[in-house]
DNA sequence: GACGCTAACTAACATTTGTTAGTTGCAAAC
DNA sequence: GTTTGCAACTAACAAATGTTAGTTAGCGTC
């Protein structure tokens, strides 16, 4: 017999208001230029309250940029396990990257920007990760050189240019566009590889 | 007879070691993170002596932000001005941005990343600099496709992911790094080149 | 009807913040 | 030798900040 299983949600109704309002508020005036009064009055209710919803204004912040970070991660973990060429890997490490990045677009700004306020022992953690993360991009053209379909270059600026680029989308992004965030994505890709490929020079 | 002309310097040594000082200081705590009181302490004095030089906390960053565009967009007008190849003028906008942006690091981050904090008034003057400047670029590719040598591209995406790639420098550049700034300007002007070109595809 | 839980409230706290007012020591200018 | 002005100081202010304590209203469960 099929029941509807009336599971405990992990984050209730309320709290996921709270932290969608406060990505959008930290976008619009930065994290620290968004106090808890400012949150308050957006969902409508006093300061004091949010306590009973999140331990601390921190924990916004933290737990924003821990959740992107993953999603990021995990899709390029899922590309270096599935696929084999370096080309379609790459392709794919950005289309991914991207659809993250555009389909949280407040986290994705506050990811991007606003790390640096985590506390000390966040922000070490948060920095490893996204070390890991450059590195997975480093395999990549790595592999592309190995196999002779990537020119040889600085890796660790390559990635880093790379990086460079596809953060950019949040700056600009609106999910009212002219471009979807395949077309970005498409379009990112050639740009980047068009710098890498062996043929061009 | 030659004769040393003491003129009075535009701004005084005191206000320019407060302005580096806090330069320094913001790039690692924010502009909404670093205090009077962080950066008296910086320069050691009280934080009400610091107005005996400065008129307040956001001329800091006003004054920074339109330096750093003033230097960029002049850098922009002397090529367009000098030069009529196209491929010839994105290179020397390139190299210009990057020497700004490398020459003064601390200023340059804080200009990249802090804008938005500028008062209401300042930040909309700020933006329309940067709107100017973004033109800068848009008719450099445009007269480039209009000679063939260039792709037709999206040309508000194409300049807003140069200028991302061009901006991300401030992120990692360090003067003691492994590549001096015409190195760096040369890497990223061939990547650029290499998604632009015609010939590849 | 008593109990306990949830989510809101009011009040208050200790700090921190940017800035102003008023004062003082000192060196150059007259 | 007096005056002037710069650059530092101390003291203070009003506002804002993150957070805690204690209270209360409503609602489902025993």
């Amino acid at each position: 017999m099929l029941v509807s299983v009336k599971s405990t949600p992990k984050t209730s109704a309320r709290k996921a208001q709270i932290m969608g309002v406060s990505l959008e508020l930290m976008r619009k005036l930065g994290y620290q230029g968004t106090s808890m009064r400012d949150i308050a009055s957006a969902v409508k209710m006093e300061a004091a309250s949010l306590y009973n919803h999140i331990s601390g204004k921190e924990v916004i912040l933290s737990e924003t940029c821990f959740q992107m970070a993953e999603r990021l991660l995990q899709g390029l973990a899922e590309v270096n396990d599935i696929y084999f060429n370096p080309t379609e890997k790459l392709s794919l490490a950005v289309k991914n990257h991207v659809k993250v990045l555009t389909e949280y677009t407040h986290a994705g700004w506050v990811f991007v920007h606003e790390w640096r306020h985590l506390s000390e022992e966040n922000r070490l953690h948060f920095v490893a990760l996204r070390d890991d993360y450059e590195k997975g991009f480093t395999t990549i053209l790595k592999q592309g050189e190995d196999e002779g379909v990537f020119q040889d270059v600085n890796n660790k600026f390559a990635v880093l240019t790379i990086l460079a680029t596809l953060n950019w989308v949040v700056e600009w992004y609106k999910p009212q566009g002219d471009m979807t965030p395949e077309q970005i994505a498409e379009k990112l890709t050639e740009f980047i590889l068009s710098g890498l490929k062996k043929e061009n020079n």
